[in-house]
DNA sequence: ACCCAGGGATTTT
DNA sequence: AAAATCCATGGG
């Protein structure tokens, strides 16, 4: 399958960036699993290659996820024009959200917290290989892929089981927070209907959901355009960008992240990310 | 206000 | 070779 595009999908940017965490490259290309599809991704001309481990008579699973079908130049026409967004415009060509599911992009950021990139796409792995479902059998390339694991399934492991995952004091939160979605208690289909104050209301009542982790799942899963999740990259990128020099208290910063960047300041969030973090490398302080 | 909890790759000593 | 650093949430 070959997916079309207008402009831009820079695939090793959008997968590897912190989005979502479990894409490897491979000779083939971007490896992962979607929903219970593993496949196998390349950048290809003005399109995706898209390879699937199974014959698959309809794609909306995938250019849901991928977001090709979102108009990039419109979304970027919005951000503010200053030198900042312009720089990390130019170093982030075709760097795109994804569309993720609520499940797991919630639970993979409870396990995110106060740990690396690395490490997240480690004890997520292991949790896809402990839990998940084997997909049926395919070639070589996909033999040993596993969906992500359910909310039914995880609520029935035990917190010391858990943290055979390496996940440790976050063993406890994603056990509470499988437990109330496999319950019902907390229903993610329909936080996607919701405004968005009233669904990251309900995100943080979750033991471990703080506003970062709260707003990747708003960002990354529902899509609300405006979420702005704060790390400490993204708090880095506005002092040293915007602010030089000077101390800035926390509550300013994010005022400013709320105001500055336009109805897609989510996307403009991750522009900063990405740049931020590929500038550490070349020197500047 | 500070300190700890889990932990493996990375960086610094 | 050993030690410090990264990282975001909750609890004491």
């Amino acid at each position: 399958m070959r997916i079309p595009l207008e402009s831009d999908y820079d695939l090793e940017a959008t997968l590897n960036c912190g989005q979502a965490f479990r894409w490897r490259l491979t000779e083939r290309g971007w490896t992962g699993v979607i929903g219970t599809h593993p496949v196998c991704l390349r950048s290809h001309g003005r399109g995706i290659q898209a390879e699937t481990a199974h014959p698959v008579s309809e794609w909306a699973w995938l250019t849901e996820y991928l977001q090709t079908d979102l108009n990039l130049q419109e979304v970027l026409r919005t951000f503010p024009e200053d030198e900042p967004m312009r720089a990390a415009l130019a170093s982030c060509r075709g760097l795109r959200l994804l569309r993720q599911d609520p499940w797991e992009c919630l639970a993979s950021f409870i396990l995110s917290s106060t740990k690396q990139i690395v490490q997240i796409r480690q004890i997520v792995e292991s949790l896809c290989q402990r839990y998940g479902e084997p997909t049926p059998p395919a070639g070589p390339d996909f033999a040993r892929a596993r969906t992500f694991p359910s909310p039914a399934r995880l609520a029935l492991a035990g917190e010391t089981e858990l943290r055979t995952c390496k996940m440790g004091f976050r063993a406890p939160y994603l056990l509470a927070a499988a437990q109330k979605v496999a319950a019902g208690q907390l229903d993610l289909a329909r936080l996607g209907a919701q405004r968005p104050e009233s669904a990251r209301a309900q995100l943080m009542q979750l033991p471990g959901v703080g506003p970062k982790i709260a707003d990747c799942v708003l960002l990354f899963a529902y899509g609300f355009p405006n979420a702005f999740p704060l790390d400490v990259w993204v708090l880095r990128a506005l002092r040293r960008l915007y602010f030089p020099g000077r101390r800035i208290r926390l509550a300013r910063l994010r005022r400013f992240a709320a105001t500055h960047f336009g109805p897609y300041a989510g996307y403009a969030q991750q522009y900063l990310f990405h740049y931020i973090r590929n500038a550490k490398d070349e020197g500047d302080a």
